[in-house]
RNA sequence: GGAAAGGUGGCUGAGUGGCUGAAGGCGAUGGAUUGCUAAUCCGUUGUACGACUACCGUUGUACCGGGGGUUCGAAUCCCCCCCUUUCCGCCA
């Protein structure tokens, strides 16, 4: 969340950002909440440095054998009205924090600003688009026909946007993870992390998902858990309210599968592996210091397109504007694959700098040089998701025989085996 | 799921109603000293929010797993919850 004395001491600035994403909040609706919330305080702690006061001199008393029978009365009657601005307190500071969970973050100043997706500037691309000399087939029917996956079966069991792969199909999404895995530890210095696979309110409201995008989660009331939509979840608060005291950067990159109800696109996309319930995911997040983090920010991207451009895959990069970044977000980039049968572009890969938003709800702090305890930033990105990740793999390499050629780097973690057929 | 014991500062570990924001030890850090890869001595060493400030600091409040209660006053007593460890049960 953002400082409520940043929001205090810039607030036209704020409420121009909230303009710029779109965003509906009551930026004054805060503040007035803030302004009671400091006077009560005020006026309590007045009360309260009386009553310890008091009260102390009531010990006092008694061992000087007189009577506090008096003063006990007073300081009851400063106690119960204590009681009362503490209550006040604790229900304005219960709706502020609520508040201040649905107010987004503030977009950087580096971020373009735009209206919606239209808007994002494309930053640079890689490579170039295939071309065939036949009809090349969508990923489904490639998939069907080579028996990879079996959707059907998968509906059948969990219901549609569950996909259940088959045989190789199966083999290649473990072959995907091991290989992006091994990448990011051995090349680019992440540690990895195998975390839980449902995480609790408290770590879904760190990092943004709770509460404004509850329908988005699955859950389970029962024990009060949440299936993870992405590993940035448990792996950023992993260390909630913590001070942490390793060097940072911290890099970490994670393997797990995310959980999404996507409500809200129903009907969007949603053949074969395009959008779906379930997918695997490997996911990098680092914890860095304010100096640092647009830099760190910038390396994973790259770290992000290293990976693409190892399987031979065309891509681009482009730049989220003010208008389409999302909530938690200070700047992303989105990482963007060509898949020529669905001929369009297919985002695998999401690389957002928090700066301290994310920090500031979890509570992860660090000491700087000065010694002092300050929020760190936080940096994810997707390193990267599967489902499409497949996809563009299936369209791009496919042989006019309905055969796919295997990339290269990717052999290794496929037992030799160079296509699928 | 059942039983027991615990959760105190960076760590360890005292503390059963006011003198405790918290002893002692370790670690860290500043200094002194010593001719040797170390010892000794002295000092400093929690977080958050607010007020004041000559911005070096001063001061108030809150915090001893979380929440609630008793009391003039709670780390300390009571209730609920969470977590950890051990034993039993169940189980991949």
């Amino acid at each position: 969340m953002l400082d409520i004395r940043f929001i205090r001491e810039n607030t036209e600035a704020v409420k121009a950002a909230m303009a710029n994403r779109n965003a509906d909040v009551d930026i004054d609706a805060v503040l007035a909440l803030d302004g009671r919330r400091r006077e009560i305080v005020a006026e309590a702690e007045v009360l309260k440095a009386e009553r310890n006061k008091t009260s102390k001199s009531i010990g006092q008393m008694i061992k000087e054998g007189k009577d506090p029978e008096a003063i006990k009365t007073q300081v009851r009657e400063m106690g119960d009205r204590i009681s009362a601005f503490d209550e006040e307190q604790r229900e304005v500071e219960a709706k502020l924090r609520e508040a201040l969970l649905y107010v987004p973050n503030m977009p950087s100043d580096t971020t373009p600003v735009g209206k919606d997706e239209n808007d994002n500037p494309v930053i640079r691309s890689w490579g170039e688009k295939k071309i065939f000399d036949f009809e090349p087939q969508m990923h489904w029917d490639l998939g069907a026909e080579l028996g990879l996956f079996d959707l059907e079966r998968g509906a059948k069991i969990a219901g549609s946007g569950f996909p259940l792969f088959t045989g190789k199909g199966a083999k290649l999404e473990r072959a995907l993870i091991q290989f992006m895995l091994d990448l990011h530890t051995e090349e680019h210095g992440y540690t990895e992390i195998s975390p839980p696979f449902m995480c609790n309110e408290t770590a879904m409201t760190g990092t943004g998902q709770l509460p404004k995008f509850a329908e988005d989660m699955y859950a389970v009331p029962l024990d009060g858990l949440y299936p993870i939509p992405t590993a940035e979840v448990p792996v950023t608060n992993m260390y909630g309210n913590e001070i942490l005291d390793k060097e940072l950067p911290i890099l970490h990159t994670a393997y797990t599968p995310c959980f999404r109800r996507e409500a809200g696109s129903a009907g969007k996309d949603t053949r074969g592996l395009l959008r779906v319930h379930q997918f695997d995911k490997v996911e990098m997040v680092k914890f860095t210091t304010p100096e640092t983090s647009a830099e760190e920010h910038e390396k994973l991207t790259l770290d992000a397109e290293k990976v693409l451009q190892l399987l031979g895959l065309h891509y681009r990069v482009i730049e989220l504007c003010t208008g389409d970044l999302g909530f938690s977000a200070a700047k992303c980039y989105d990482i963007e694959l060509w898949a020529p049968a669905q001929d369009k572009w297919l985002e695998v890969s999401s690389c957002s700098n928090f700066n301290d938003y994310q920090a500031r709800r979890a509570n992860i702090r660090y000491r700087n040089e000065d010694g002092k305890t300050a929020f760190v930033h936080t940096i994810n990105g997707s390193g990267v998701a599967l489902p499409r990740l497949v996809i563009a793999i299936m369209e791009n390499n496919q042989n006019a025989d309905g055969s796919i050629d295997l990339p290269e780097a990717l052999r290794p973690c496929m037992g030799g085996l160079q296509k699928l057929d």
